[in-house]
DNA sequence: TTTCATGTAACTTTAAATAGTGCATGAAAC
DNA sequence: GTTTCATGCACTATTTAAAGTTACATGAAA
């Protein structure tokens, strides 16, 4: 399949309309993000139905933060966006009634279930403000070099 | 993409070849896998190049293990088989010029990249041997029940 | 020399994410 | 009120990498 590359999609994008004071259109943040209006519509979708973001139709409209950044964690957006499956690798079969197989799943298992809750438990530590304030950070160090560049994509 | 299922299938393959004396060819082994002899040639062929088979042409010929179980890890096989990613998310861009794409890509990629040293480590811990015993006990386990069934597939 | 088995290079199919189209809905501007 | 702008959503198309398949060359044993 494709690498799944929502998680980091739907953090960029929320990062970019924290920066904002008015509502972003999907419009402009797909121009942002190189993509399609619509699949930003479709995965923010999933935000808006967990409160993180407000979606406005009509003149003015668009996307808007709903929460505070430091109240929404990168484990909340990765909720938010239907806990897509984290590992590459699965087992041959669901229900196998080898026994080698129950066996080699079983050893497998083990150790994706763990390498799985490590990663959670890190994202559920990361807020969106320390994101914020790290891409600030590098805002500040990039403002010292000799061709300061804005922070919005073209 | 579909879900990679390589190292969960080798695995089987090489508990099963375990089971037997004598070489065994693709087509028996894809037959207990379900699938096709070429796939198994394929996977296969890099335990081959690392050393952990031997395979055999002709009549008699076919695959055999060629290390004791107990000296190659599933780390070991995941390494002979090109280490495929393991992770099923990644970074929309590879280069992100945007300074709000670096802050998210630096924290995601931390996160994925202890999640992997964890897997690896615990894969490291596991040897092939572990996973025959583990399968040798569910085997007298099942002998206990009313219906006992070969370990070999049909 | 025939038969069996691997080795490998194509090509096809499949699963899942992403991209895109079309239209309904609803809000603001005129 | 009607035009314009924007989301909501159903549906289809494209893309990517694994898995499946075909075809044939190579090499060993019968």
């Amino acid at each position: 399949m494709k690498r799944d590359s929502r998680l980091s999609g739907v953090l960029h994008v929320l990062l970019h309309m924290a920066e904002q004071d008015t509502p972003m259109t999907s419009e402009q943040l797909a121009k942002a993000m190189q993509t399609h209006p619509v699949v930003i519509r479709r995965t923010l979708g999933g935000l808006r139905d967990a409160g993180f973001v407000h979606s406005e139709k009509g003149h003015g409209g668009g996307w808007t933060i709903a929460k505070p950044l430091a109240g929404i964690t990168m484990r909340d957006v990765y909720d938010a966006i239907g806990r897509p499956s984290l590992m590459a690798m699965g087992n041959r079969t669901d229900a196998p009634g080898c026994l080698v197989e129950q066996a080699v799943n079983a050893a497998l298992d083990t150790g994706f279930r763990e390498a799985e809750a490590l990663l959670l438990a890190r994202f559920g530590q990361v807020t969106l403000a320390e994101l914020a304030a790290d891409f600030h950070a590098r805002m500040a160090a990039r403002s010292l070099s000799p061709t300061p560049q804005e922070h919005i994509h073209d």
